[in-house]
RNA sequence: GGGCCGUUAACUCAGUGGUAGAGUAUCUGCCUUUUAAGCAGAGAGUCGCUGGUUCGAGCCCAGCACGGCCCA
């Protein structure tokens, strides 16, 4: 050892090819656990220790090693399975030579296999007392130091080290299987089927975005990563299917943000003979019972303010809500020039040309949305920004459209669907002279969804739902990044 | 896209112009019921990158990269 001592990878590596030689295989499969922590700590969490003594049972458990306090002829370890941390001890007497040097020289990170019976310590801990341990994988990192958490880079871009040291990462993510599996469950239960329309489509429709592009070499044309499946979703209903949703990926080619990951999971559901109104009531029961699944309360805090979820939600009409909600001028509602003037004191840069409807979202977005705090359906959207609902029966320059807000934000978006393909295309014509006015989230020309439309669509009403924003509220993440594994960042260099 | 902040050992961080620091981790020695074990000792650095100012730069200036927060 008079050398200059390598960094702490060196020496691991060092470490792990001198066990090699020695014959020790690194990555054996074939050690199976019998048990979890979790069946341990059940079985025997709350047993006393005298009682622990009779028992003479041997269990066999496998986990990653978290700490180590090591003695002159025994040590202490800290192993962590998929369920749970128990404590191991092993000591030279109880122990085969080869086994007790192995366990001398297994390295905070590492797998291991252990067989042994339970006692409690002096302290009262629940331990395993090694009768055998194994090798199972060896690390050749170091993981991070325990004290404190890891930076936020690392995080995300490290997501396994993040999933190994942070309990409560974990739990976050379990949470979102949940959300996940309840919601299904509930589309289920109202007799809605699972469909998987294309993401990669020749036309992206469905929402106001901008598409990623991508290109099939065989077929010689230009592809776009879907930005949402809603008109392939209607066209089901076109061809009979009376209840249908899917739950998957969406793709925008927008920036990224705490609220944004160019990926995201949305839930999209339509139903025939309903409209917005059951729409909203399927919203408010289905996001209730998956709060329930993961918090079993409908009412909790999120970043520190309260939440109720508690049902009915409010319902405000857009216009209503720009005036009660966010003190907007009434005469904004009426006069296009007044709004566009309106909003720009707000501080917005609107273009002159925009349309009425993107004005007053714009103002929308500024003085209403962030305080909506309990959800609340916003109706009602104008007609001009909505180029796939239907209008409202009573004025045609409004929509029977709905929004969902629930801590500021937009959660849902649902509406009675527009089944008349002349009004369609009509609709499609706007967004297209929008496009090449400049605005590259219009909405293109789809002619195919014309035609299906044409074939006669029975009335109904769908809803997109923002799984990644139900799932931050539910477990109160401040960051959309914290309930994605792998949210997108930038190449390391 | 704009503004602010950050980037120093494997990890988390100190370090306001004059020899590069701590805790954890690692290595050596002692220790058979500890648990942020303990005691004694040791090693470990492209201070994000490129340029500039200066006798001298981790520190000041500029550009770039990556990340975070806020805004659009």
């Amino acid at each position: 050892m008079s050398e200059v001592q390598k960094s702490v990878i060196d020496q691991r590596q060092e470490k792990a090819q001198a066990l090699t030689e020695q014959g020790l295989c690194l990555y054996p499969n074939h050690f199976r656990p019998t048990f979890s922590v979790a069946d341990l700590q059940a079985r025997f969490g709350s047993t006393p220790t005298e009682e622990l003594e009779a028992v003479t049972d041997v269990f066999v458990l496998a986990g990653r090693i978290m700490a180590r306090r090591d003695y002159g002829k025994s040590v202490f370890l800290d192993l962590k399975d998929h369920s749970g941390r128990i404590q191991v001890y092993g000591r030279k007497n109880d122990l085969s030579a080869e086994a007790y040097d192995l366990l001398k020289k297994l390295d905070i990170g590492d797998v291991m296999g252990v067989r042994g019976r339970v006692f409690r310590t002096k302290t009262g801990e629940l331990t395993l007392m090694a009768e055998h341990v194994e090798l199972v994988s060896k690390s050749l990192l170091p993981l991070p130091e325990k004290y404190h958490e890891i930076k936020v880079e690392l995080k995300y871009r490290q997501r396994y080290v993040d999933l190994i040291m942070n309990d409560e990462a974990r739990e976050v993510f379990r949470q979102r299987s949940r959300v996940v599996s309840r919601i299904r469950g509930f589309m289920e239960d109202q007799g809605f089927m699972e469909v998987e329309t294309p993401m990669m489509q020749p036309i992206p429709g469905g929402a106001t975005a901008r598409p990623f592009e991508t290109y099939h070499n065989a077929l010689d044309m230009k592809l776009y990563l879907r930005i949402a499946p809603e008109l392939y979703l209607k066209r089901l209903l076109v061809g009979g299917f009376n209840r249908v949703f899917e739950l998957n990926r969406n793709f925008r080619n927008e920036g990224i943000s705490t609220q944004h990951n160019p990926e995201f999971t949305m839930l999209e559901f339509y139903m025939v003979y309903a409209d917005y109104h059951d729409a909203m009531d399927l919203t408010e029961g289905m996001i209730a019972e998956a709060a329930l699944a993961v918090r079993g309360d409908l009412s909790f805090d999120y970043q520190g303010r309260s939440v109720s979820l508690v049902r009915p939600w409010r319902r405000v009409r857009f216009h209503d809500s720009l005036v009660s909600i966010g003190g907007a001028p009434a005469e904004i509602l009426t006069d296009r020039e007044k709004a566009l003037a309106y909003c720009r004191s707000l501080g917005a840069d609107m273009p002159g040309h925009e349309v009425h409807g993107k004005i007053l979202a714009k103002v929308f977005d500024l003085k209403v949305e962030p305080q909506l705090q309990d959800p609340t359906f916003i109706t009602h959207y104008p007609a001009d920004i909505s180029p796939l609902a239907r209008r409202s029966d009573n004025d045609p320059t409004l929509t029977d459209r709905f929004e969902l807000f629930i801590a500021g934000r937009e959660t849902a978006n649902g509406f009675s669907e527009l089944n008349d393909p002349l009004d369609q295309r009509g609709r499609f014509e706007a967004q297209v002279a929008e496009r090449e006015a400049g605005d590259e989230e219009a909405q293109f020309m789809d002619e195919d969804y014309i035609r299906a439309l044409s074939y006669g669509m029975p009335p109904a009403a769908g809803v997109g739902v923002g799984i990644d924003r139900v799932v931050m509220l539910l477990v109160d993440a401040a960051s959309i990044k914290d309930v994605i594994l792998f949210p997108h960042q930038r190449p390391e260099r």
